[in-house]
RNA sequence: GGGUGCUUAGCUCAGCGGUAGAGCGCUGCCCUUACAAGGCAGAUGUCGUAGGUUCGACCCCUACAGCACCCACCA
């Protein structure tokens, strides 16, 4: 016997790790089709959050799904090393040691990143395991944690250094002097994406820079790198300064002397139509300065400090104590002209927050625009699909317009460069060292220091995690893989990677579909973070947790008072009694249901207690069904006489609309629409309906309309868990254990059952049409009984006309509570009527005649007006001709059908004005 | 500057060239042995604005407004 109502922490765990332990989770060799999904690898040092949880729920579905259908399922899983995001961790650790990452040298520092990552890899995909994922957990695990791949362990790097060496010796991969995002704190080149531009009000300076009887006054934000200039800029057709192009001005504080160029990109509105050109520190005034031969100045350090270029008086200066030094002797001098607040879009780094300096370093780069063409061809021939379609052409935008891709990076955790240095400084690239020292043997080499942007290993994971370079089989299987699920955020970053990677390499894309996810938000919209307080752990969802649980964690970490107490108001007034435990499988019902095309995602707990009542619902269900079944004759003898009343037959061709729903629904990705189907199936339809009336045949019916009440009663439980199990594996994983033997089903896991299949041939239209007058009678006598506030216990009699079936009877019996009369004319009283179809009913009762002429002259303004509307319409000329006849068949049906039943009510009428 | 998405009930969102929908919330009545995490009944909308196409527009087209996001080198 079930519970009363179902307990999710009871069943949840238990069933996990007997899935796990019986290895339903990996592929299975043989003829079927392969089904592969890869997972975004989350970074080993993060937690779960919403977003993780929402995209996990849609790939388990889709992976359960599939796997029931029969297809070799492989979810494809792993880590990521997360290059910058997990040093700096480690580094913030050992600050709080009062060390830093030099203070242990390089090699110590690695050491000590390793331990972390072991003691914090483990963390997401325990959470991983609490949603349910059905991942294949020991494939590409070399490291034997069952958590799949890490992007650094020995496979993978393996594939890396293969990927950098043929890039090379293709000549796609070169090393040169560029200027490059650089973060000053963390000290190493960014990529042009991990940049942040943001609007800031900031200060615009104007300087005046003298000449031989003339000046010059430019425009900057970033007085500074003055410091650094190499020439002035006009327009070449901007007659103010034609005469002054060639000659050379002062440049103050520095003794130098710079030229006065023309170049096109000066627009001559701005200001005064004078740009300063500091090649060494702005990218524009990079490309300026290269079209006029000026070798360009860096005038800072690597840590943002001003260096020897600039005279000695500024030498050392942090960049923003340069900047008031500059201003101030400018000042002095008289040639600081004006200083106004000005709106500038500030460079920051994505990582640290710190304003991104553009620097002159050595960096790595790979060159993407013959990379990109490929990429570019398999989406306009669709051979690769985005989901929703509109992000292919964000895809295509930014391929079109690629720019080389930084991907040295000055850090110590990442896949170290293959490429070494001989003493003259000449560059060898190799896969190890010993080969490098085979070829060349008895030279002495010094590795560059440098490692890998973290999105290079990413980029291989498509075939890495599937053995490349060597050849293995599951290449041929399992690439392409069936779908990417990923944010619109890693379009660029990953996404478009992975494709030019895989093409280049492979000959193969990466995958075939890519479905790109909502973004998680709040309720009210707003984007979920710390400082809001509005982050949601989908573990807490799961669980549950008080209020001051919730107060406590939430505020743990935060430095600022104020966002303490803006976080404290925000839980205070959302989760006053904190969160109550839902359960994995109503999470991840919640997820599917708002899981439409739209671009975001607000997360409504009321949605998810709604969700939980489902499965409640579903759970009690299940405990009505097994009362009445169990133990019982459910005619799994095939031989027993079954008699199946058209209920019976009505309920089981819903079910079979409702597994082509949602079939189709996972063939478009419209987890919503699945969703909604089986709730609507579940709750609305077999619970409000066929369930109570289960319980009349089961009283009232002979013995072979038991038996078919029980058999429907069965099966279409067992085949409804079946359908829902994507979306919420646990509890329709407990329930089918006992379901499923009465319904003749054997099996060890639902999991490995096949899924059901719509037949079209046991839709019954028939049965469907008398089931749909039988609830009209049922909800007109209702609403009556609602009306004229009968108690609902009281049974009543109904007079019926229009000689209702068997099945609007036994309906109107047990699910509205009457006895039914069946007369050729309605009895003459003043009791309320209604009208369905080609019936009359009407509670036999005592009413207030004035109340019911009220009613009735609603109903009739209400079928008034919409003859009104509907005859306008037939009485277009246009609209009869053009219109599709059966459009225009359809109308005339309803004007019919309005006035046959206006005819009624008014009669009725008449009869109560009497 | 270029691009994308959104605007439908109090809230969060589906939707379709032919009768405006769901969940939550709200109102009323019910603890009826599957379920009060429930049952039954009910109220609520100039479908952002203005034009156009069409017999017919919430839906298609154009413009505009508001909101959100992405990309981009204006000092």
């Amino acid at each position: 016997m079930l519970d009363k109502s179902f307990d999710p922490a009871a069943i949840e765990q238990r069933w996990y790790q007997r899935w796990e332990s019986a290895g339903h989770f990996s592929a299975r060799d043989g003829e079927t089709p392969a089904y592969c999904i890869q997972l975004p690898p989350p970074n080993v040092t993060g937690t779960l959050h919403m977003g993780h949880a929402f995209q996990q729920t849609l790939m388990d579905a889709l992976i359960r799904y599939h796997r029931m259908r029969g297809f070799n399922t492989n979810w494809v899983v792993g880590t990521d090393h997360a290059g910058i995001a997990t040093q700096i961790v480690v580094e913030r650790q050992l600050e709080e040691e009062g060390k830093s990452r030099h203070d242990l040298g390089r090699e110590k520092f690695i050491e000590r990143v390793w331990q972390w990552k072991q003691q914090s890899g483990a963390t997401i995909t325990r959470q991983m395991r609490r949603l349910g994922t059905s991942a294949n957990w020991t494939y590409a695990d070399t490291e034997g944690q069952k958590a799949g791949y890490f992007t650094m362990d020995a496979a993978m790097s393996r594939a890396v250094v293969e990927v950098f060496v043929r890039l090379y010796e293709e000549g796609l991969i070169y090393r040169g002097k560029r200027l490059v995002n650089w973060d000053p704190v963390l000290g190493t080149a960014v990529s042009d994406l991990e940049v942040d531009t943001e609007e800031e009000d900031g200060r615009i300076w104007e300087l005046r820079y003298p000449g031989e009887g003339f000046s010059m006054v430019v425009a900057t934000t970033r007085p500074e790198t003055m410091l650094g200039d190499v020439a002035v800029a006009v327009h070449p057709d901007d007659d103010r300064y034609r005469a002054v192009v060639g000659k050379r001005v002062q440049l103050p504080l520095t003794g130098r002397t710079i030229p006065v160029i023309a170049d096109e990109y000066v627009d001559p509105a701005f200001g005064t139509g004078c740009v300063k050109i500091t090649p060494g520190h702005d990218f524009n005034d990079y490309q300026v300065g290269r079209r006029h031969q000026l070798e360009p100045i860096s005038m800072l350090r690597l840590d943002a400090h001003v260096n020897d270029n600039a005279p000695q008086k500024y030498r050392g200066l942090e960049r923003f104590e340069a900047r008031r030094q500059v201003l101030a002797d400018l000042t002095a001098q008289g040639l600081l002209v004006s200083d106004k607040p000005y709106k500038l879009r500030v460079p920051r780094s994505g990582r640290t927050g710190v304003i991104v300096e553009p620097m002159l370093t050595d960096q790595w780069f790979v060159k993407m625009e013959g990379l990109a063409k490929p990429a570019l061809d398999a989406a306009a021939s669709g051979e690769l699909k985005f989901y929703p379609e509109h992000w292919t052409t964000t895809y295509r935008q930014w391929l079109e317009n690629i720019q080389d891709w930084c991907i040295s990076r000055q850090l110590w955790w990442g896949h170290q460069i293959p490429a070494w240095y001989d003493d003259a400084g000449n560059v060898y690239v190799a896969r190890s060292e010993e080969e490098l020292k085979k070829k060349h043997p008895g030279k002495a080499f010094r590795r560059d220091p440098d490692v890998l942007d973290t999105w290079f290993s990413s980029a291989l994971v498509p075939f890495s995690s599937l053995g490349w370079p060597q050849k293995t089989k599951d290449q041929d299987v399992f690439l392409p893989s069936s779908v990417l699920v990923t944010g619109f955020d890693i379009i660029f970053f990953w996404v478009a990677r992975m494709v030019m990677m895989s093409l280049h390499f492979t000959g193969k894309l990466p995958f075939r579909d890519v479905y790109i996810n909502a973004i998680v938000r709040d309720a009210e919209g707003e984007k979920m973070s710390k400082s809001k307080g509005n982050t949601l752990d989908p573990l807490d969802l799961i669980d549950g947790i008080t209020f001051d649980a919730l107060a406590k964690k939430s505020t743990v970490g935060l430095l600022k008072a104020e966002h303490r107490q803006k976080v404290q108001g925000y839980i205070k007034a959302h989760f006053p009694n904190g969160i109550p435990a839902f359960g994995t499988d109503a999470l991840r019902f919640t997820f599917a249901s708002l899981a439409s095309f739209s671009r975001t995602l607000n997360f409504d707990l009321g949605r998810c207690e709604g969700y939980r009542n489902f499965c409640n619902k579903l759970w009690n269900a299940t405990r009505f069904v097994l009362m009445n079944t169990e133990g019982k004759d459910c005619a799994l003898d095939e031989k027993a006489p079954v008699e199946l009343s058209t209920w019976d037959r009505w309920i089981v061709s819903l079910l079979q609309r409702t597994e082509a729903e949602v079939e189709q629904a996972f063939a478009e990705y419209r987890f919503d629409n699945a969703a909604a189907a089986i709730y609507r199936f579940v709750w609305d339809e077999y619970c409000d309906w066929y369930l109570e009336i289960a319980k009349d045949q089961l009283a009232k019916g002979s013995e072979a309309v038991q038996r078919g009440t029980r058999r429907t009663l069965v099966r279409v439980l067992e085949t409804s868990l079946r359908l829902a199990h994507p979306i919420i594996p646990f509890i329709t994983e407990e329930l089918w254990q006992s379901v499923a033997p009465l319904a003749g089903k054997k099996g060890e896991s639902i999991m490995l059952a096949p899924y059901p299949k719509s037949q079209p041939e046991r839709i019954d239209t028939a049965a469907e049409a008398e089931v749909e007058t039988a609830k009209a009678v049922v909800n007109a006598t209702r609403n009556l009984r609602s009306a004229m506030k009968i108690p609902p216990k009281e049974r009543i009699t109904l007079f019926l006309t229009g000689k209702p079936s068997a099945t609007t009877l036994a309906a109107t019996i047990s699910l509205a509570r009457s006895e039914p009369k069946l007369v050729d004319e309605l009895p003459d009283t003043g009791s309320p009527v209604a009208v369905v179809g080609a019936h009359r009913l009407m509670p036999h009762i005592e009413i207030d005649p004035a109340k019911e002429r009220e009613r009735l002259n609603k109903e009739l303004s209400r079928l008034t007006n919409e003859i009104g509307k509907a005859k306008a319409q037939l009485g277009n000329a246009s609209f009869v001709e053009r219109a599709p006849a059966a459009v225009v068949e359809q109308m005339r049906e309803r004007v019919a059908g309005f006035e046959a039943t206006l005819a009624k009510v008014s009669a009725q009428l008449q009869k109560l004005s009497q």
